[in-house]
DNA sequence: GACGTATGCGATGTATACACTACGGCGATG
DNA sequence: CATCGCCGTAGTGTATACATCGCATACGTC
């Protein structure tokens, strides 16, 4: 496994709160567990690093990066700087093929019991992802895709609280219907309403204190 | 040395155009550049690379990020989108002590002699980094330097060509205005002057065949 | 008993050594 | 003469080994 291969493995088990955020990570475990040295497993923790995921701390070594409740709402507040105007462009680019991909994965979702919330989870992040990607500004998305990374374990501890995933499950088709209407602006307040909606659920959710994560 | 101080004099070295965008980075004469083997050195290119200024190809090692007009143009757009949101917050965190140091910053500016661009280029650089690090949202100013950091080598590169340094100097001067007097909306409205007029300028010098650079 | 100090272990940080890969040049071959 | 294939070299990628550091435990001293 290369570097940046191992980046990725990390990420999804942040994401999934396999790793929690706080939770120190141990390279030589790490490294058996991906069956590398350390090295490549330090490089890919230098990555995570550069991109905000991971703290290292000299002489300690990494810690995933923990937010409080008023980070998380600084990180919405710089999705809804970000992603809602990408909607005009991702308009201009946006192929038959791929409202037809997004829609299958719309499908898949909607298709998922109940029990496979962390399946739901992925696909609704790919999902945004892909989304964005269309609009191809790659700096952009680049930016919008680590500030995704760094709230998405709250995202996921909270998914259960989050509004029913009908509701999240027609704000998708919503976004869909947007992307097949050519409608910029409408695309536009889709993706700031459902980023608005999800700050003020998963900041609520954040402040309950049967909520919080313990440290 | 270490890897978070090595990148460090990378990215001033990035910024200075001493390691122009495009140029590819050998491992072994940075490392002994820097007085250290390839491994602290590889990290701090993970590093790098996490913040998108350097891109790692498997087996091929480390370019500094080359931007093409569109690219900048983007970020800039980006910049828009990130700083002057902040004004509201740099102005309910500046303290008197903040002005000052900012001030005796653009003193400093003022009084360097026209050959020291690269000195004046770099308290500019700092002097907005500081300036948007008093808003208190650590996350957006990481967001907002990685954006600076990518562009740098791009503004020092058509820094003559960039409006006098006096109407810079002028813009830094509005800023401070701005600062003492506490309102908002005014600071709001001068960064994305700057940043706008920044665009302008940047865009229609890179688009000037003779200033391109060769590849 | 409380505090400062020594000591051991677990973990991080990095230099060295080696395997491997990409690439350029050279010669053989048609 | 063009093309293909074969080294040779430069540079990247990583495992191993060792130095070092932080912290916890135990000890000694006051």
């Amino acid at each position: 496994m290369r570097p940046d291969e191992i980046a990725s493995a990390l990420r999804r088990a942040v994401h999934e709160r396999e790793i929690p955020p706080g939770q120190a990570l141990n390279q030589d475990v790490l490294a058996r567990q991906y069956g590398v040295s350390r090295i490549p497993l330090r490089e890919a923790l230098r990555t995570l690093a550069g991109e905000g995921l991971v703290i290292m701390k000299p002489g300690l070594g990494a810690v995933v990066t923990e937010l409080r409740p008023e980070e998380v709402e600084e990180l919405y507040g710089l999705r809804l700087s970000l992603e809602p105007p990408l909607a005009g462009d991702i308009i201009n680019h946006v192929r038959r093929r791929d409202i037809d991909d997004l829609a299958t994965l719309v499908e898949t979702m909607a298709v998922l019991p109940p029990r496979q919330s962390e399946e739901w989870s992925s696909a609704n992040y790919r999902f945004h992802r892909r989304l964005y990607e269309l609009s191809d500004h790659k700096h952009a998305v680049r930016l919008v895709v680590q500030v995704l990374n760094l709230v998405e374990p709250y995202v996921r501890m909270h998914a259960h609280v989050l509004g029913s995933r009908a509701r999240l499950q027609q704000r998708r088709a919503a976004t869909l219907e947007a992307l097949r209407s050519g409608d910029a602006t409408e695309l536009h307040d889709v993706i700031e309403a459902a980023i608005r909606n999800g700050r003020e659920e998963l900041v609520t959710a954040m402040g309950r204190p049967e909520a919080r994560q313990q440290h």
